[in-house]
DNA sequence: AACTATGGCAACCGCCATCGA
DNA sequence: CTCGATGGCGGTTGCCATAGT
């Protein structure tokens, strides 16, 4: 089910609309995870706009600082979120609520992004699994709109809302010998891959 | 085999805060 | 003080693989 456990998902491949235009949108090519990640080990983060024009992407400054932070930064981790962790995201957001970027402090190599997606899928089975267990209290779950995200303060009390969120774990999950999900091949080409590339490139020096 | 529903994730969008001119 | 540029953050959307029918 993991889309990228294949390891095959098919590079967009981008409109020539958008290739004749200044700014490329929609899915990173591994040629440019290689220029964004050679210029920034380089040249450091920061100035994203600067980044984005320096080094020849024709990109947003926005869309290489969501790159780096939630892809090619060294040290981020990706899929395998353990039981844990689980437990860990599920009593801060209990804390928190939807301070992402807050809760993702807590969990080194996470990105907010990948927390919240975590989130929002548990969320989301959790919605659907009650809804469909009690029909009076249907509340309408559509896929598209993504509308059902619950926060602390939807639920009232945090305690409340830590034992809704306790069940958000699959008993699968609580147990010592959680069942950990296959790794994940993710974004179709490895970050580690761009690192001997970028070695290979010469002459720069890393950091 | 064909079609549909679902899960999962990357990336975009819009708003807001901060900072410097 | 105002305004524009920039970056950060949370919410949302779109795409695609796979499971289910």
């Amino acid at each position: 089910m993991d889309t990228k456990k294949t390891g095959i998902r098919k590079e967009r491949i981008p409109s020539q609309k958008e290739e004749e235009g200044t700014v490329r949108k929609g899915p990173w090519t591994m040629e440019e995870d290689l220029i964004l990640f050679n210029y920034i080990i380089n040249h450091g983060e920061g100035l994203w706009n600067s980044v984005a024009k320096a080094s020849g992407l024709k990109r947003t400054g926005k869309s290489c600082r969501l790159r780096w932070l939630n892809y090619l930064r060294p040290g981020v981790r990706r899929g395998n979120i353990t039981a844990e962790e689980q437990l860990l995201i599920i009593r801060l957001h209990a804390k928190l609520g939807n301070r992402w970027s807050k809760i993702a402090k807590y969990l080194p190599g996470r990105t907010d992004n990948e927390i919240k997606n975590f989130w929002r899928t548990k969320t989301q089975r959790h919605v659907k699994l009650s809804s469909s267990e009690n029909t009076n209290n249907i509340r309408h779950y559509s896929r598209n709109s993504h509308s059902s995200v619950i926060t602390a303060t939807d639920q009232g009390s945090s305690s409340k809302g830590f034992d809704m969120a306790e069940s958000l774990i699959s008993p699968a999950t609580t147990t010592t010998s959680f069942h950990v999900m296959e790794q994940s091949n993710d974004s179709y080409w490895n970050v580690e891959d761009l690192w001997p590339l970028q070695l290979l490139n010469g002459d720069h020096q890393v950091i």
